[in-house]
DNA sequence: GTCCATTTGTCCGTATGTATA
DNA sequence: GTATACATACGGACAAATGGA
């Protein structure tokens, strides 16, 4: 597993590869990850980064990190619902598809009000 | 000026004031916030401190940010939401923002169709 | 119990990339 | 083409929590 050059951010990226990794079973419910400094030594990015990575599999409820433990692989978590659609490459792709579309009809609101300002529209949305 | 535990850390409470001022209505639906440059001077924080609050607001889907264009409150928040649970989790499924998102474009195209017909069609052909 | 190494979490300052106006 | 603004990356630093000597 290594980062692609050409693909989205190395933060998302190191994301996908240790969800891939607990969900193919590589890495157990209860495992512990290696640190985060052997994460971005393995990855050849900085600390910062990896920890950026770590945080979208936090929210997702994919992993628990404990300051002076490490970090763990959720025990409660199914290996199945990762693919059924629980967390996913795909979900990440999907949001970040829907805050694109967000702020494109966000500044397409704007517009068309400010259209409309201009046209003198008498008749108001009913 | 070292951060006692005793307190939420400086983006955390980024994230609170900015939400506060939404909620109260003093940042409007569709206002423009200030810059993160400018924000990181009020608050005495390093911009990238403050990237990481608005970042909450973001996956909370309060705000929307664009580059180059800036960051802006969402039109079609609902108040409500943000009295409930003081960070509405749920706004951020992924299905209530596409339903919502789909509810918007409906009315954008029947308001940009309306302008067509006002504008007659002379400018189709530029 | 105290000291110390490990580990996560955060902040800072700077730099680069990319999209917008 | 230039300026503005957000997004990410890097390296260094410190705090807090854990665990072992």
């Amino acid at each position: 597993m290594t980062l692609v050059h050409d693909e989205r951010a190395p933060y998302v990226q190191v994301a996908d590869i240790i969800r891939a990794e607990i969900a193919s079973g590589e890495r157990a419910p209860g495992a512990k990850l290696p640190s985060v400094k052997k994460l971005a030594e393995r990855f050849g990015l900085a600390e910062m980064t990896v920890h950026s990575g770590l945080r979208i599999l936090r929210e997702e409820g994919l992993i628990v990190a404990t300051p002076g433990r490490g970090t763990f692989v959720r025990s409660d978590v199914d290996p199945a619902s990762l693919e059924a659609g629980g967390s996913s490459r795909a979900e990440s792709d999907l949001r970040s598809q829907v805050e694109s579309l967000t702020a494109t009809v966000e500044q397409l609101s704007s517009r068309v009000a400010e259209l409309e300002k201009m046209a003198g529209l008498s008749a108001m949305t009913d």
